[in-house]
DNA sequence: TTTAATTAGTTGCATAACTAACTATATGCC
DNA sequence: GGCATATAGTTAGTTATGCAACTAATTAAA
């Protein structure tokens, strides 16, 4: 028998994500508040070209756990917003290389701060180490499903 | 200076809930698995409609966390499929009462079953004290932004 | 080396989300 | 009663997701 077998009931908002929906609206609401227009799955794809800029679109899947038609659309969004550039990669010519742009580069830092800010008003009251805890279930959730 | 200030880097998948989405996805897998052609926003509308049948739009939204467009067109998707059906309310007419169908309650108890056997694919390996600390701080997140 | 299988990316279709604007009914206030 | 406001629901436009089918380039195998 399963060790945690839920009881009916109680896994509806774990199911269904109420949690990271509030907090992706309110990082949205927090990015517009400060006049910046782009949206939270935009905003994850920059997170992770701000860590290695330059990547291709598949290690962009990989990393924003993606299929490959929802990257294809952000980067297509995403440059139109002038935030990113396609570049032929030069040892595959099957394959991008994307490319933020200064205007991208310089979202970073304010946007970097509302995502801390957001979640520091999604914990407000919670425990440290509780919220230690719940990464780390988390982390082995998306470890037992990815 | 907050508590629960988070490291830069640490804040991508509570943010992007990456948990709740592979959730969401075995669910929908476990569901075609089993030959149930309905989405999972759907069954989260049907999961409230089996616990109070009858309800109104509104508090489809309240219970689900939804905006009322989006309602609207789940409760026209769910009655293309013949899963519900609206009837005016007799004691508002701007109001509708969303009843189910018969072939609706009979997906209750396989639906119901299929995401608990979900939740626990999703927990395996996890210690159940700590799966109980991880759903209070989600629902704290939760009350903190709602 | 020519063919088969894999990989990178795109396109089309259906569903769903958010925002804003809209209609219709109900409620509150004078 | 009559007007302002609030509430229930719908519609339109943009962005995003999932799936399947597709093109083009690369790699592996015969």
């Amino acid at each position: 028998m399963p060790n945690n077998q839920f009881r009916r009931g109680e896994l509806y908002s774990f199911i269904t994500g109420m949690a990271s929906t509030a907090i992706a609206r309110r990082l949205q609401k927090n990015f517009k508040q400060e006049g910046i227009e782009i949206t939270i799955e935009q905003w994850s794809v920059l997170y992770h070209l701000w860590k290695t800029d330059g990547i291709s679109q598949q290690e962009l899947c990989n990393a924003s756990f993606r299929d490959k038609p929802s990257i294809t659309r952000l980067v297509d969004n995403l440059e139109k917003l002038k935030l990113v550039k396609r570049f032929p990669s030069q040892t595959d010519r099957r394959s991008n290389m994307i490319m933020l742009t200064d205007a991208a580069k310089k979202l970073q830092e304010k946007t970097m701060e509302l995502a801390a800010k957001t979640l520091n008003e999604a914990l407000e009251g919670v425990n440290a180490s509780d919220v230690e805890t719940a990464k780390k279930v988390l982390q082995q959730v998306y470890d037992n499903l990815k």
